[in-house]
Parts: C-alpha cells; structure tokens; sequence
DNA sequence: GATGCAACTTGAACATGTTCATATTGATGG
DNA sequence: CCATCAATATGAACATGTTCAAGTTGCATC
C-alpha cells in the first residue's frame, strides 16, 4: 500500500485534507466529474472554497488523489492473487481485472477525469514527470506480475514486458471507459480474450520466424521509453 | 474533398462562420487551444460573442471543424501518391506521414484538442455517433490504402485491417502530441518502424501457427467494433 | 415596393475554476 | 500567561465558457 504523498503539517490539516478528498469522492460519484463544482465540495465538506485551494491546488489535482487511492485498492485486491498463482494469464487477468472491478463505483465519472488527464500539457499526464512516482509503482506491479509467474521469457522480452503491460492497461482502461455494456461485462470478456491471446503471442515470440520481428519491437519500445520521458527534451 | 457538413443558409452567414473559424484557426496557433478565449476569437473575426455560438454550439465544435479541415488536407496530401505507389508499406507511411506533416503547424494546439476530444461524453469524441461521418471517411481511406495496395491479403484481415489502421492513426497520433523531439522527428522514425512492422506481421499472419491467434484477433476486432458503436447501447 | 419571417447579431447575465489579500488558529518558547 | 509565527481558513474578485431574450437585417412573396 502506498500512501502519504504530502503529508500536511498539521493534524488539522490532514483531517481538513481528507474530509475534503471524501466530499470530492462521493460527489464526483453521485453527480460526476464536470457537475461537480469545487463549491459544491467545499461546501460538502464544511470548509470554505479557499481552503479547499489549499490543499488541492486545482480539480485536476484531487484526480491524481483519486488516482493513488485506486492503485491502493487495486493492489489491495490482487495481492492475494499473486501470492497464490503462477500462471502468466491467470496473473494478467486477474491484475487488470481488478483495475476495471475497483474502478467501477467511478465508472460514470471516468470519461472526465481520463480526458482531463489525457492533455499533454496537464501535470497529471501518466506520460509525464508529475505522474512518474505512481507510473512506476504500476510497472512494477506488472514487472511483479510477469516475474512471479512460471512463464520461461526470453530476457530482453521480460524486460520491456512491464512497460508494455502498463501501456496495455490503459488501453483496457479506455475501452472500460467507453463500455457501454450493462456492468461493463464487455470489458471483461475483452480482457479475458486479450490477455489469453497476449500469452499466447509471448509464447510465439521464441520462433524463428518471429525473432526479428521481435527484436525489432523491443528495440523501439526501448527506445521510446527512454526518450519521451526523463529528465532531458 | 468532402466539404459542407453545415452549410449555412445565407452567403452573409456563411462568410460570418468562415472568418469566425479562420479567428479560431489563427489565434489557436497563436496561443493554444485554452488559451483562446471565445470572446478573442469573436474580438478578431469582428463579430459579437453571441455571433460565434450561433455557428459554432461551443468551443468544441471548433474543433470539429479543424478535424474535417486536417483531414481534407491530408487527402490532398496524400492522393497522388495514392495514385501512384501500389507497395502496402509504402501506401502506409505516405498516408499516416501525410497526417502528421499536415497537422504539424498545430502542434502546440493539438494536446489539449485531443485531451478535448478523448473524453467519451464529448459529442466530438472519435468513438462517439457525432463523428462517425468523419471517421468513417477516415476507415474509407485507409481501406483505399490497402485495397489499392499489390499486398495478397486473406479477406478476413482485409476487412478489418481498415478499421485497425484507423486506430493505429490515433496511436500515432498521440505519440505525435507528446513527442517533444525537435521537429517531431522522432514520430517521424517511429512511422517508418511501425509500418514495416505491421505490414511484415501482415505477411506472417498466413502461416500455420498463427492463424489461430489471428482467427482471435480478428474476431475479437469485429466484435468490438459491432457492439462499440452504431444506434443501440 | 411593401410585408413577413427566418436568419443573423448583439451584449448583458450567469456559472464556475482560480487567485489573492486578509483574518484566524494553535503550537512553541519565554 | 503572553508573544510570535507558520499553518490554516475565508470569501470577495476575476476570467472565461455558455445562455438567452431582444434587436436588426435581408430575402422571398405578393
């Protein structure tokens, strides 16, 4: 579990930080994201506008809240899971199910707060430097699942196989997000079909045929992973 | 060239709406896309405030229009060659190329139009009805592309591919949003891999030991595609 | 040429995210 | 118990997307 991002100076502080994290919650649940005004929460949580400003220094920035506290329960519900089994699919499917089952109570609010983040230019981009501490707790959850598994993976695959996995992931996620189905089942049989065939795919990579292929999509994803983020350009 | 999507009752009207949508185009090179003002964009055509909602239902329709008007630039762009070249590969990469080199101009702009556009309750979203013409003028290209390609392709893959190319664009696309390389030239390097990749995986599709994997693959594509979008839920 | 009506135009008014100068609070050291 | 100061709290003020009721224009019909 991952917490404390920026643990207030104050008891008083903290409290006044979580009541109004738990009002944005609940109302960003009840009325969804655009609807819900940051007077409206303020108001909720009994403290006035300003002092919401004070700890949350825009609406974007209580998504990243909302972010981390998703990634905590989705943690919290896969753990077991990858203490028990071995199996790659089985891992897989389970990890990226319990992203989509943690986050359905938000459903209805997802679509505003995946676009709000999807803007280059937002500090809470998953590609960019703000998000990095929380995208690298979610890869390394991914490299968890790929190394704890039983699977026989080629190095320089096991080694890109997280990112690609994270990548993956909010792929899924976006597809979530505009499921229209009744409780997103369809969601869930895209996850089990994909997840069955990325498995399957892995196993390929080792033929002969394949290994230029693949060599060649590991080294562009290598480098794209080191240069659209980091510190430089 | 597809053209008209509203065409105005009026030549007063349709005059009002081109130089309120040239303000757009200016000022958001100028400033960005939010930085922008509605107010700005009225200020430069000469007309009223309430003048730009007339024709335009929001800020976001603006962005419609730029879509439409990209697109419109990239068909110029590309249709000679199109006419010309009949290798897949290179069909593809002039096509996507084409793209990206027209939109270039907007760089600056095209984050938070896309961060705009990504969100599922936006009537501009890509995946949503509002743009289903434009995205199927969008399919239809890139199934030009291929039909009009040498490639022997097996009939199944040829109906789908279209649909996938289209969101390979998209993938692109975005990598072209963050790419903060001079001169986007590394998108550039990334089109040129990505294409030889798909369409040398397009050659392997036939063999034996992955059809299976590709029957799955393109099922799975039909589904989602059928049951995404189109009049029912 | 007069008339009516739809298209067009206008700017004030509204809602909401954000900023900021100011006030209040409470822990700490004397 | 008082003074001090940083942390916290406040709400008025601002900017901007959007709405709307009311005015103006100009084309078609007679």
């Amino acid at each position: 579990m991952s917490t404390a991002i920026q643990p207030q100076r104050t008891k008083r502080g903290e409290n006044s930080r979580a009541v109004i994290f738990k009002a944005a919650l609940d109302l960003f649940q009840e009325r969804g994201y655009e609807a819900t005004t940051m007077r409206a929460i303020a108001e909720r949580a009994g403290v006035s506008l300003g002092s919401s400003y004070h700890y949350f220094a825009s609406k974007e920035h209580l998504v990243l809240e909302f972010y981390r506290h998703t990634h905590d329960l989705q943690l919290e519900v896969v753990t077991p899971l990858l203490g028990r089994e071995r199996d790659l699919a089985t891992r897989l499917r389970g990890t990226i199910r319990a992203l989509v089952v943690t986050c359905e109570p938000f459903h209805a609010v997802a679509g505003s707060i995946f676009s709000t983040v999807a803007n280059p230019s937002s500090p809470l981009n998953p590609f960019g430097p703000t998000a990095k501490p929380l995208r690298d707790e979610v890869i390394g959850l991914y490299a968890e699942v790929v190394s704890g598994s039983d699977a026989r993976l080629p190095a320089d695959v096991a080694a890109e196989l997280p990112l690609l996995l994270w990548l993956y992931q909010m792929g899924i996620l976006y597809f979530w997000v505009l499921d229209k189905s009744p409780g997103r089942l369809r969601t869930l049989e895209v996850i089990d079909q994909t997840t069955d065939l990325i498995v399957r795919l892995l196993s390929l990579a080792n033929l002969p045929i394949l290994r230029g292929s693949r060599r060649r999509v590991l080294a562009l994803v290598r480098s794209i992973a080191e240069g659209s983020h980091g510190p430089a350009a």
